[in-house]
DNA sequence: AGGTACGGTGGGAGCGCTCCCACGGGTGAT
DNA sequence: ATCACCCGTGGGAGCGCTCCCACCGTACCT
C-alpha cells in the first residue's frame, strides 16, 4: 500500500504566485550557513567580503525578500511605528497639516525597513482600540501629533515602555521628546511686519489658551509689540478657540474697541476666515481699513480675498524630524544598558512670514 | 560546580514593560489545550459554551493579546492591507479627498484586526519600493486610489496574486473590482441645475480626457444639455487638465466664443478657481454675467467668492466601500477552490449637487 | 448490545527568522 | 614551536502561533 501523498501544508494553503525563497534556500544556493545569510541581509560587519558577495548574488538570483513576520517573531520587534492623529472636530486641524506631517514622516522612513501605521483617534472607542493596540506591542514606537495637555496617552506609553515623540509641546517643561515650530518667533514676526507697515493699534485673536502653542503665539505678540515700541492694550487681545466661528466672535468684539485697531494678528488662518467675514459684513476693507496676518499658511490663506499674509510652519520638516528622532530613540533603546543617555531631543523649528496682500 | 544561570533569552533581551502572556499560558490557566484557546480567540464555532467561557475568563485575567507576528508566520497571512496613493503634482489631488478616503477606509477597518499601511507613491523610486514591498507579500490586499490607465501596478498585483480594489475606473470595461462616483449623473445634475435657472448657453471646462472620470463628466454634460432640450455647441466645450492654470486658459478660450456662454460647468473645483480669476480679471460677475458650477465640492468651493455650487462625491463612503469590498475579496480568496465566484464587485455611488451662490 | 457518527478537544509539527554558542583556522606573541 | 586570541562561520534552539490529525466520549442508529 502506497503512502498517501499529502502535498504538505504549502500545497494545501494554495499560495498563489509561487513560493517565496527562504533564508535557508539562499544559504544553500550561496553555499553558506543560515547565520551567514542573516548577517549579510542585516548588514552585519562580521562577514568577509567574498562571502558577502556570494550571498548577495544568491539573494538577487532568487529574489529573496525577508519574511517580516518571522523576523518580528524571532527578534521580538515589529519594525513598525504608529502615527497617532487625534481627529479634532473640524477634521484634521487644518487639513493640509495632516498630509504634510505624513509626507515628512514618510520621507524619513523611506530609507528604512520601518513601516508606518496610521491611527486616527476620534472618539473613546478609538482610544480604547489604540490602548489595546499598544498593549499588544504591535509597534516599536509612537509619533503623536498635537497631544492635548490632559491626554493620558503618555502615561500608557511610559507604562508599556514604548518610546514616543510628539509634535508640539504640552507645556514649557515638556518631558517627552518633541518637535515644535517656533510659535513665539512667528507671532513676533507677524507683529513686526504690521508695525513696519505703519500700524500702531495692532490687535490679536488668540487660539484656545489652554493650548501651549496658543500661549506662545500670544507671548510672541506681546514681544513683538514691545520690540516695536508699541504699548500693549489688553482690550486688543480677543481670546478665541481656533475655530472659524470663534474668529467671527472675536472680531466682532474687537470692532467695538475704541480707539479702533488698524491691524489684527490672528493666531490661525481658520479664525482669520471668520474674522474676514465680519469685516466684509461691516464694510471694512482689507488691508486699507484693517491689515490682517494669519498663522499656519494653509491653502485657505492663498484662497482668501485678498490673499492672507500668514506665518508658515515647516510642517513637513517637523514630520520628518519627528520620525528621525523616534528612530534614534529606538536605536538607543536597544543599546546595552549603562550607556550614558543624551538629553531628550527637543527641536524648535523656525517659522517664516509669507507676505501677501492682506497686510 | 554549579550550572551557570543564563537567565534565558527573554531576560537578555531586556523586554521593558514586562512579558506578555502567550497562548500556552492562557491554556494552562483555563485548564485546556493550546488548540482550544486558539479556537476561542479566533471565534471558531467548534467550542462548547462552557469551555469558551473559561478561556475568555483566562484571557481577560491575563490580559492576553495575540502576538501578531507569530500569527502571521504560522498562518501565512499578514492581516494588513495597503492603501496606495499616487502623489500627483498638486499634493494629493484635492487635499481633502485623501483624508476623506482615509477616514472611510479606517471606519471599515475599525471592527477588524486588519491593519492599514499607507503607501504614497510619488516618483519612480517609490514605485520600486512598492514593488519590492508587494513582492515581499507584506500585505494581504491592496487599495489603489485613482489609478492611471497606463499604470503597470495591476499586472504586478495579478502576477503576485494580491487582491486589489481601486477607486475610479480606468475605462468603461474596468476588469478590477472598483468603487466609483457617478460622474455622468453628477455632471447631468449640474447642467440641469443651470438650465433650470434659465441659462441657455452652457459651456464646460473638462478635465484631462485621457482620464475616464473626465470623459464621464463630459458625457454627463452632453446628456444634461439634451435632456434640457438645449443644442450642444462644440465651441462651448473647452478641454483642460484638472489644473488651476488649465482652468484659466480654458476660460479665456470660452470668453472668445460668440454668442457668449451664460454659464459654465467646470469639471473640478480646482479648475473653477482658475476660471473664476479670469472672470474677475475681465470684470465679469458671478453669477450675474456667468453662472458657475464646479465638481468635487472641496473646501475650496466654500471658500470661493461667491461660494461655488459644486457636485459632491461621497468620498468617505467610497473609502469605506473599497475597504469592505477588499475584505470580502480576501475572505473569498481563502475559500476552498471550486467555489463559484460571484462577479467582480463594482459599485457606482450617487453624486449630489450642492447649490451655493455661484449659480 | 454493538456499531457508527460526530462534536469537542489536546498537542505535534512547523512557519522563517534571530540569537548565540561552538568550532576551525589564521595570526601574533611568547 | 606553542599557546592564546580572534575573526568568520555553521547550525541548534526557540520565538508564539495555526493547522491538522488523532483521540475521546456521547448520542443515535440497527
Amino acid at each position: 500500500m502506497a503512502i498517501r501523498e499529502t502535498g504538505g501544508r504549502n500545497a494545501a494553503r494554495g499560495t498563489r504566485g509561487g513560493r517565496r525563497p527562504t533564508l535557508e534556500e539562499v544559504a544553500a544556493r550561496a553555499g553558506v550557513g543560515r547565520g551567514t545569510v542573516s548577517r549579510v541581509v542585516n548588514g552585519s560587519p562580521r562577514v568577509s567580503e567574498r562571502t558577502r558577495a556570494a550571498v548577495e548574488a544568491a539573494v538577487a538570483e532568487l529574489g529573496y525578500v525577508p519574511n517580516r513576520a518571522a523576523r518580528a517573531l524571532a527578534a521580538n520587534r515589529t519594525d513598525a511605528i504608529a502615527l497617532v492623529v487625534p481627529e479634532v472636530e473640524n477634521r484634521f486641524f487644518a487639513e493640509p497639516y495632516f498630509s504634510d506631517i505624513l509626507r515628512g514622516v514618510n520621507s524619513a522612513l523611506d530609507d528604512t525597513e520601518m513601516q508606518l501605521l496610521l491611527t486616527i483617534v476620534g472618539n473613546d472607542r478609538d482610544r480604547a482600540r489604540l490602548a489595546h493596540y499598544l498593549a499588544g506591542h504591535r509597534v516599536d514606537g509612537v509619533l503623536v501629533v498635537s497631544l492635548r495637555a490632559d491626554d493620558p496617552l503618555p502615561d500608557l506609553l511610559a507604562e508599556l515602555g514604548i518610546p514616543a515623540v510628539i509634535s508640539g509641546r504640552r507645556s514649557a517643561a515638556e518631558p517627552l521628546p518633541w518637535v515644535d515650530a517656533d510659535n513665539v518667533s512667528g507671532a513676533r514676526q507677524a507683529v513686526a511686519h504690521l508695525a513696519a507697515r505703519g500700524r500702531r493699534r495692532i490687535a490679536t485673536i488668540t487660539g484656545g489658551l489652554d493650548i501651549y502653542g496658543a500661549q506662545c503665539r500670544l507671548a510672541g505678540y506681546r514681544d513683538g509689540l514691545a520690540e516695536a515700541g508699541l504699548v500693549a492694550d489688553e482690550a486688543l487681545i480677543a481670546p478665541a478657540d481656533f475655530t472659524e466661528e470663534g474668529g467671527r466672535r472675536a472680531m466682532e468684539t474687537l470692532l467695538g474697541v475704541t480707539p479702533a485697531p488698524d491691524a489684527v494678528f490672528v493666531a490661525s488662518d481658520v479664525m482669520a476666515v471668520g474674522a474676514r467675514q465680519v469685516l466684509r459684513e461691516h464694510g471694512l476693507r482689507v488691508p486699507e481699513d484693517l491689515a490682517m496676518v494669519g498663522f499656519d499658511d494653509t491653502s485657505i490663506a492663498r484662497q482668501m480675498d485678498p490673499p492672507l499674509t500668514s506665518v508658515r510652519q515647516p510642517i513637513e520638516e517637523m514630520g520628518r524630524l519627528m520620525a528621525v528622532t523616534l528612530l534614534s530613540e529606538l536605536a538607543r533603546a536597544s543599546l546595552p544598558v549603562g550607556v550614558p543617555r543624551p538629553p531628550q531631543p527637543q527641536l524648535l523649528l523656525p517659522t517664516e512670514l509669507v507676505a501677501r496682500t492682506s497686510s
